[in-house]
DNA sequence: TCGGAGACTTTGTCAAGACATATGGACATA
DNA sequence: TATGTCCATATGTCTTGACAAAGTCTCCGA
């Protein structure tokens, strides 16, 4: 290094890092230049080159050496913080918390959680008809007015064994899937290419014992811990899209969930 | 309404809101001013005065009517949007898309929601002392060398009925709590008034029958469903100041989580 | 040796302005 | 009638500049 030793070492542990060589920044890029720095440094973290603890050069240096505006960097790093991977503290600067992907708890689907994790999903179609709606139902999908909901119950496997019971209800005319569509594609995936914007899900998670129809369904024994979730959709105009009651072998699923303290 | 009927009525649903009258600011205040429009909007949200598919006027009369620039409204409003409250979407303008507090998931225990619900949490203290840690446990804490760890062992209840079994290891030295202090407070508050900085947790959710043990201790039939959680909390420089693997009846419990997809 | 005042560092907050870009409606055209 | 183009609108991105406030460290004095 040609950082000569500082007499007043606040870092002896970690020098403050220099991303002149190592954040390269394309202008013509459609991608915000925030954005490239942000990915730029969340990869840094990732592979090490950033390690806990490490300490970032301050903002106006940084921003220098980028040939950025501070505000473009502070806003690079701000999403970096509401990922709690780094944390900010005035007078201090800014450092490294954690390296493990704290993934921020997205909307996601089963499907796509182990579509991510490399199993593959296998899917049986047990229903997927539009049938009449009643008030209960409509409730549920918080649209009073409803009378044509679509009804899904999917087993989802993974290895040949059963994993999840999954039933739905869709407002009739979100999506109009096929059971091959179904078996082959996640439940958010179909909405989203049918240009759905999801926003946002509020789930329960709790437990019961398996039922008769249960146990056969998911091949565990009458009585077992199952783990059941339910589950209302919204998309970005306030509209219910999805109201789900899933329930999970609890020998071979659980739900993993990352918190983080974002801004207050 | 006194608003004429525009002939080229975008909003013929919900006139544009405009904050002039509603949102008073306090510049001598040390609460930052983005933070008070920020409060205040999402007050009127909260209390029906911004209904679900409002439109908030454009930003920069936004900022003109409240005498301030536009990135600070924008820091506003953009705070709002990251809580699943507004949708903002170029050549559109911001909606309000729920009026629901979705709360973004906290860091949080199970005494403070218990306590923030109203029921007024009760606590039992079995075991609560230091003893030597094993390599397992210092695994668990992620502090290799670590040789003494608090061990606390307690039981929750709501009305005087039992709720949750709750074991957890602390490194040595973090807090040193007295009974009497567990009983009237939450672990969390235990730690943030100790001057941790709690930063992020790591959860895992799943579901078991209930033991012998767990029978007695939770006032529950042998066999019965439970919910389970394991727990590691981290504080903002890295370090694990907790680990915790609770068990819930499932008959008085479930988790709530309330999902929202954040900027991407 | 210990404790406090003050300087310095670094992030936090705020302003004003400029240009880019996605959206949706109006208008003109085939 | 259907389709394509243009334009107005509103948010998205980025810059420059300034001051405030919170930590940390050093140095001085008791």
């Amino acid at each position: 290094m040609s950082t000569p030793p500082s007499s007043s070492g606040v870092d002896v542990t970690h020098p403050a890092w220099d991303p002149g060589r190592e954040i390269v920044l394309d202008p013509g890029s459609p991608e915000p230049l925030y954005h490239q720095v942000s990915q730029q440094l969340h990869a840094a973290i990732e592979d090490g080159r950033l390690p806990a603890g490490a300490r970032l050069g301050n903002e106006v240096d940084l921003a220098a050496n980028l040939r950025l505006s501070r505000p473009t960097v502070r806003q690079a790093i701000q999403t970096l913080v509401n990922q709690g991977l780094l944390v900010r503290r005035r007078g201090v600067g800014t450092q490294v918390v954690r390296t493990k992907v704290a993934r921020p708890l997205r909307l996601s689907s089963l499907f796509d959680d182990l579509a991510g994790l490399g199993g593959k999903p296998e899917s049986v179609v047990l229903v997927n008809e539009v049938e009449d709606a009643d008030a209960k139902v409509a409730e549920l999908l918080e649209a009073p007015g409803l009378t044509r909901v679509r009804r899904l119950k999917r087993i989802r496997s993974t290895g040949g064994e059963p994993l999840a019971l999954m039933n739905n209800y869709l407002p009739d005319g979100i999506i109009d899937p096929t059971d091959d569509e179904l078996r082959e594609r996640g439940l958010y995936q179909l909405l989203r290419s049918a240009g759905v914007r999801l926003h946002a899900a509020e789930q329960n998670i709790g437990a019961r014992l398996a039922t008769e129809e249960d146990a056969e369904l998911l091949d565990e024994p009458p009585g077992a811990a199952l783990l059941t979730m339910q589950r209302t959709t919204y998309d970005d105009t306030g509209r219910v899209v999805e109201y789900g009651w899933h329930v999970y072998r609890a020998s071979r699923y659980a739900f993993n969930l990352s918190l983080t303290n974002g801004p207050q």
